[in-house]
DNA sequence: GTTGCTGTATTACGAGATATAGTACACACT
DNA sequence: AGTGTGTACTATATCTCGTAATACAGCAAC
């Protein structure tokens, strides 16, 4: 599993953050699950420790994770999340839509077209 | 119209470069038509020539504008422009569709909720 | 030709984000 | 005690974004 990717514009502590959400939110990782030590990680990114920690702060800070002082960090029960994360996605498709419509394109049509490629 | 937003955490240039791009695929400005000069909109936004020019700058390397020395910047007219915006959106759809997917939501679902927002 | 508008180029500076590096301390388990 | 964990702090370097000032070049109207 490619983690990161350098070639990314997005910071690396955006896209580890990232991929753990997904872990989380797709079940991937369970509750109370343990996540990599944050010097584990940073050497097997080749990035620093640091850089880590702040997608764990991230992480923590919205509710994915919880982290023990002497433990470590493992995922937390949150079931609102997915609520959530599925609203964000309908606002995200919502934004679209409306910018397709200002530009007098057939939103029934991109919706097919986004379908056919996949 | 607000042109730009000093809450959006996206670039100023960028800003300026998404409202000529909406007006000018949406068929608001003409092709041949002028655009204010970087001076008068760098005092309209209260920003700086430069950061207007880069707008400018961006644009004419998109395809969406030309610039004559000594007179200004002038729409361009350029009909696959509009082919090419479509293909961006319905690229930006179908990412949004994979991640539903990999998180297990209903596709109909958000789509059928996004529309409702509108 | 002068004036006044336009675009363009260049340099400099500052603030903030991103990432690295090193060090230190606190806590938990064995 | 030793090892691995999270956390905090400082310092440094690089890049982006934006501002600022200046200079030069081209077009049009007088």
């Amino acid at each position: 599993m490619a983690l990161i990717n350098y070639q990314d514009s997005r910071p690396i502590y955006e896209q580890i953050a990232s991929h753990f959400e997904l872990m989380i939110l797709s079940g991937v990782m369970k509750p109370d699950e343990q996540l990599p030590s944050v010097r584990t990680l940073a050497i097997e990114l080749s990035t620093n420790p640091n850089t880590v920690q702040k997608a764990f702060t991230d992480l923590e800070n919205h509710g994915y994770i919880y982290s023990v002082k002497g433990l470590g960090n493992f995922v937390k029960e949150n079931p609102a999340l997915r609520d959530k994360k599925k609203s964000e996605l309908t606002e995200k498709i919502r934004a679209v839509f409306d910018e397709a419509d200002m530009l007098g394109f057939d939103v029934d049509e991109i919706i097919k077209e986004a379908r056919a490629l996949r």
